[in-house]
DNA sequence: TTAATAGGTTGATAAAGTCAACAAATGGCA
DNA sequence: TGCCATTTGTTGACTTTATCAACCTATTAA
């Protein structure tokens, strides 16, 4: 009790997250066909608009910035740049490393993809006023924050 | 700014929590060894905790309240039961459903992944002080609870 | 009593995630 | 300069989750 640590910290909040996470991707499986045109799937939507918010970037980066395996990654792109929405070049500095780069085409699927997503968080966050939502991203953005 | 849907919802909030959940994942994935004696696993974790605050409990709502689909929880508890964690007993009142209960084992090991999800969370929420993830707990609360 | 519906199981299949091994490029350092 | 450890990205093999439809039984409503 003396210490900053609790004794039993939030338990509640793994799972509250959980819901939260699958109650969007649900929605958005529903909603997929009206706005999903590229068929980019969850997970390729979440590489585009984590794409989108830092291009260009280097693969080994965006791995890090989604927290995903680097082998799924890899995938993820091929098939991403097979419907032309990515664009992947050699970087000038480091022969190893590979920059990315949204298409145009992608950018557009982008717009798309946010706006379904938008929707759909709005939905869900519906119990909670402007100003709620204005303190749950903030906190989320401060804890989770590159 | 009229009325109380923005232009632009919070697009961050999903690849937010997307992190989040990632991040538990991984960080309780790296300790399994050290608590998931019975290895049950990622979803078999988040299934006897969510028994645990629910049971007695009907598969169906069991499902509802994880979001999960109904045949993936049918698996689940088929290897949760023979683990001995998990017992399952028709309904006295409708020949339809399944009643389930932890048992003694099932009760231990729910308080091994608590323990653990509670460390892990506590750490990753390093950055937000006791008032701000009172707060954050809320909110989620607020939005998602049943 | 029939028809429709809900709860749960099973089967088949697709999608995600994991882990180790590897080649090429880089960097450090003796 | 030459060697070794490290980093980056790819590939292969595999396990875990997730999805979807078909199905049986019990319940409910008409």
């Amino acid at each position: 009790m003396s210490t900053k640590t609790n004794v039993t910290p939030d338990i509640e909040i793994g799972q509250l997250v959980d819901r939260f996470m699958r109650q969007i991707h649900a929605d958005l499986g529903r909603r997929a066909p009206a706005f999903d045109t590229q068929k980019v799937g969850p997970a390729g939507g979440l590489v585009l608009m984590a794409l989108a918010d830092q291009e260009p970037v280097a693969i080994h980066e965006l791995v890090r910035s989604i927290a995903r395996d680097k082998a799924q990654i890899t995938r993820l792109l091929q098939t991403l740049g097979t419907k032309g929405l990515v664009q992947k070049s050699p970087s000038p500095d480091d022969g190893r490393v590979c920059v990315l780069q949204l298409t145009p085409k992608g950018n557009d699927t982008v717009k798309q993809l946010r706006l379904a997503l938008a929707e759909t968080i709005d939905g869900l966050l519906d119990p909670l006023g402007p100003q709620e939502r204005e303190t749950l991203k903030s906190l989320l953005k401060k804890a989770f924050d590159p």
